[in-house]
RNA sequence: GCCGAAGUAGCUCAGCUGGUAGAGCAACGCUCUCGUAAAGCGUAGGUCGUCGGUUCGAAUCCGAUCUUCGGCUCCA
């Protein structure tokens, strides 16, 4: 069999050869790392023989197929520690995830809670120093459903059910065996770290109206140095918590006698929102949108309309009534825009429409799912809707492709873009199929003529229409799905809305919503976190502190504010009879990016003693060299030069 | 909504097996007038999330409820 190496270079084996066995080949070290290996895009494990040849590479650790292997091993372990401590628990599914694996018990009428996670790990840390193998093995369908009813084990058998008969493998490792499709790692002792993170109710097959199992979620690494960088990492991103720094910086607040997911913008975040508003707005007005106002509640007929009435009930709030009539708290701005669109005579010459509205929307999420700023009941989407003929579809997408993209590069967030498409089953989609066609092959055009990286979703497409679905990284390398834009055939058929074409007919323009941020309330959030509430200076509440050295300057500190006031810097100063190094701790906890110090030196040359936060003391400046400095700064909306930190997992 | 956990001063937390709440920071007052991450002294601040029960007595035990957190489900 001949093997032919990333490298391009070839090597010939003997069938039967295994995975470990060609790694060993090359270098001990690579077999000591060596989790899987992947021949002719299959993933084997490492000692299994192989049959045929191809392409083939050896996966270590930084694979991301060897790292779900790992984590999948890690929940058999987990599996089979948890066996071992309670014979009588059915097992559900153990599947990797992201960021480590879980597993899904039944523990019977045992309460198994955190408390209870040393001990599991105690057990896996025994078995994994055992060295077991993960053997593979195989089984027809008959005799799995034989071992699992002896077992007594129902989720198994639910499993088994869904399976074909042939090749149903499973893994053995020590004295626990499990249905698997694998791959998995060679043995347990390539485990050299465990953690076990917590535990979580979760409904067999996602299905609410099936018995809720326990979850156990954990973590493993092949270095004790990666579990050490991981938790760090867990550190860091509490620390960054929005629903703590949020508040603390005075972004917002969550009141109960206001209402459960129902924030309320406190100054300085409202100094923040503005800011990103009118970044947008700008941006938007210079790319030919016009802004309007709608009110925020709508007659239900409305709603009816758009068809969000009937389909999306369950997650908006009851409709009320008024004069007889349902009105409802609105959950989308659309339909409002496209009342306006259709309130003129619309005439080719006039599209596209571009209808752009910071507009805020209600709808009722679940109690169990609100979360700080993230998932509320009440947020503003920076909504737009875009009014176009089909031959200006593409050069409307590129437009908002642009825009996205260049909202996210003011914050040097990285974006993927994924294509989301129809399938075939038409059932599922609204609108005719040879617009669909030419809408997705406009998308994809746009995409290459912009030479953009993306990958295509398929059957992930809304039920109006093709999107675009834009997915930054933040500073801690998690990944939050925020811009969205999407086409739409169905709203122009179900509101009726028409232009005059050049040959005097009537005809449907195509409709594309987008909106970048998504909602500030959740794009706010990501931005707390991101930045570790140290904002760059444009987005910074306060944005320089004047800090005298004693009370005898205060009167410059005072002069001082003004000059800065009046150019537009938020600037305050700090007259309090403290000492300026209690000060200074002060102005650095409240994360103000610029401490200006003024003391006598400062009164006699006019000038300033700056400091930036987290950097120190920057030294001296003619005060109205400063004031254009720090001008520049705010207008080049300049990112804190720190802000580059990866995540280990990244 | 479901499973699990938690709610003590503005914040961070202490309060053992029931005996009527305590610290630091913040706030306020006075003193200090100070050069780059916390000056000193003092004052005030809590019906221990809420409601109900057990008890001579509940922050502490029990029940219900609300809110928050970790997940599940859902997400136009």
């Amino acid at each position: 069999m001949i093997f032919t190496f990333p490298d391009g270079s070839e090597k010939t084996f003997a069938t039967g050869v295994t995975g470990y066995e060609i790694a060993k080949s090359i270098s001990g070290r690579l077999a000591r790392e060596a989790l899987s290996v992947t021949v002719a895009d299959t993933i084997y494990d490492l000692h299994r023989p192989l049959t045929s040849g191809g392409r083939i590479a050896i996966n270590t650790w930084d694979d991301e197929d060897a790292k779900y292997a790992f984590w999948h091993s890690s929940a058999h372990i987990l599996a089979e520690a948890v066996e071992a401590l309670y014979p009588d628990v059915k097992l559900g599914i153990g599947p990797p995830v992201e960021q480590g694996f879980y597993y899904d018990i039944d523990f019977g009428d045992r309460q198994v809670g955190n408390e209870d996670l040393p001990k599991i790990e105690d057990k896996m840390q025994e078995l994994v120093r055992q060295k077991n193998r993960f053997e593979r093995f195989e089984l027809s369908k008959s005799e799995a459903i034989g071992y699992y009813k002896k077992k007594n084990d129902p989720y198994k058998l639910d499993l088994l059910e869904g399976l074909e008969d042939g090749t149903i493998s499973f893994y053995k490792q020590g004295n626990f065996t499990d249905l698997c499709r694998g791959p998995h790692i060679p043995d347990t002792g390539r485990i050299k770290a465990i953690k076990l993170l917590n535990t979580a109710g979760a409904y067999w097959r996602g299905d609410n109206t099936s018995k809720q199992l326990t979850r156990i979620y954990g973590i493993t690494f092949p270095k004790k140095s990666m579990l050490d960088a991981f938790l760090n990492q867990m550190e860091e991103a509490k620390k960054r918590d929005h629903k703590k720094l949020g508040p603390q910086l005075g972004i917002y607040m969550i009141d109960r006698m206001v209402g459960s997911g129902l924030p309320m913008w406190l100054p300085n975040g409202t100094i923040l929102r503005r800011a990103l508003e009118s970044f947008l707005r700008e941006e938007q007005l210079r790319r030919g949108y016009q802004e309007v106002i709608t009110p925020h509640i709508g007659n239900l007929e409305l709603y009816k309309t758009s068809g969000h009435y009937p389909y999306y009930q369950d997650s908006q709030f009851a409709p009320m009534e008024v004069d007889d009539e349902g009105y409802l708290l609105k959950p989308m701005n659309c339909p409002h825009h496209h009342r306006i669109y259709d309130h003129e005579m619309r005439s080719y010459r006039d599209l596209p429409v571009r209808l752009a509205e910071f507009g805020t929307v209600y709808r009722y999420e679940q109690s169990g799912e609100l979360n700080g700023l993230s998932r509320v009941r009440g947020f503003t989407q920076d909504d737009a809707h875009i009014y176009c003929t089909n031959d200006q579809l593409k050069d409307e997408i590129k437009n908002c492709i642009d825009l996205t993209r260049y909202v996210f590069s003011t914050f040097n967030m990285p974006v993927d873009i994924r294509l989301s498409f129809r399938d075939e089953n038409d059932e599922k989609y609204g609108g005719e199929r040879e617009l669909w066609d030419r809408a997705q092959q406009e998308i994809r055009e746009a995409a290459d003529e912009m030479d953009l990286d993306y990958k295509i979703d398929k059957g992930e497409a809304s039920f109006y229409g093709p999107k675009i679905d834009f997915v930054i990284q933040d500073a801690l390398g998690r990944k939050w799905q925020l811009g969205t834009v999407q086409v739409d055939y169905v709203m122009p058929e179900r509101f009726d809305l028409t232009y005059i074409g050049s040959d005097n007919q009537k005809h449907r323009p195509v409709i594309i919503h987008r909106a970048p941020f998504g909602s500030l309330e959740r794009f706010t959030s990501i931005l707390i976190e991101h930045f570790a509430g140290y904002f760059p200076l444009w987005l910074s509440p306060q944005q320089a502190v004047i800090i005298p050295v004693s009370d005898q300057f205060n009167e410059l500190a005072e002069s001082y504010r003004q000059q800065l006031s009046e150019v537009g810097i938020r600037v305050k100063t700090d007259l309090r009879s403290e000492q300026i190094g209690a000060k200074i701790r002060n102005a650095e906890t409240n994360k103000i990016p610029f401490m200006l110090i003024v003391g006598e030196k400062e009164l006699e040359n006019q000038t300033v003693s700056v400091r930036k936060h987290k950097k120190g003391d920057i030294g001296s400046f003619n005060f109205s060299k400063f004031i254009s400095i720090i001008k520049k700064e705010v207008d080049d909306k300049v990112l804190p030069d720190d802000k580059q930190v990866n995540g280990i997992l990244s």
